[in-house]
DNA sequence: ATTTTCCCTAGCGATTGACTAGAGAATACG
DNA sequence: CGTATTCTCTAGTCAATCGCTAGGGAAAAT
């Protein structure tokens, strides 16, 4: 389970990608228009803007934009920043690897194997859809062919 | 990321399908060859077993065993059980939807969207992959042939 | 009856999640 | 210049959850 607050930051961030490119968003508009509490948001967008997401600008005709197109900020990347590693143990991640205490045999873990494959399989998906994806396909009304190429199998 | 709990449960749950079948073992046993704290461990195996996943005994010659085989119990329903929903978000969960707040309009809502993915993905894995199936591959020193076809592009 | 083992309820300390408050600094504008 | 606007930053709060531990109760075997 992701938090709130990646929840918030994607869909602030899917908002600025429709806007025109350039153009600053306050963050109150950002906050309104998504529902999300202004203060939590705030703090949100700082630590994106931080980490190389996003422009700010203040006084009047401030606020946010992005720092990149939309389709070099990819879902992947957001979440890590916001809630960091993807994978289901810190044992099975990539960019946050942890052993864990009670691991006897790590190379042997067979659980830690399975959550490698949840792991690759979802950073698969996440890493390659970019805000530019989400929002065409958020915009297509009932997409037939899918960007990713299925799940594989069932 | 999943908890501890779902951890120790899987831990637990794949040492006993390696068990004689019918045979049980000691709640110590399995904590002290696991590594895992013993008196949580309890806890976790007796909830694994109102949920039917266990059968025990108590008293002399008493423990715990498997209630199903271990090719009928997969990783999805375990953690399930242990930690709740697999989906990032409960609004693009099946099992344990819950609707947004913030959500206007969640038909079109892009991150939903995508969050359903990659449910998707991981309740493939994860709903097909037995108790069986880890322990099995877990002692092949190199499995060549992968029982789920690759994880799809890249 | 006694030992073994699971069964069950309680509780607890630390961390984290999900925020809110409020002052400070930069920018535009009149 | 001054004032309104908007982001910037540091703190703090409150509740829930995680990750356990404690300890007695009940069933089974001997």
């Amino acid at each position: 389970m992701l938090t709130q607050k990646a929840k918030y930051g994607l869909k602030a961030l899917l908002m600025l990608a429709q806007q025109e490119p350039g153009e600053f968003t306050l963050v109150a508009e950002i906050a309104a228009r998504q529902k999300l509490p202004r203060k939590y948001l705030e703090l949100i967008l700082l630590e994106l803007r931080k980490q190389g997401f996003l422009h700010s600008q203040r006084g009047k005709n401030g606020g946010f934009r992005l720092a990149k197109r939309p389709d070099e900020i990819t879902f992947g990347q957001i979440i890590r920043v916001l809630d960091g590693p993807l994978a289901p143990f810190p044992c099975a991640s990539l960019t946050g690897y942890r052993k864990c205490e009670d691991c006897t045999d790590e190379q042997v873990c067979a659980v830690r194997k399975q959550m490698r494959r949840v792991r690759d399989a979802m950073a698969a998906i996440l890493d390659s859809t970019t805000l530019a994806d989400a929002a065409a396909e958020g915009l297509a009304q009932e997409g037939p062919a899918d960007p990713v190429p299925a799940i594989a199998l069932a």
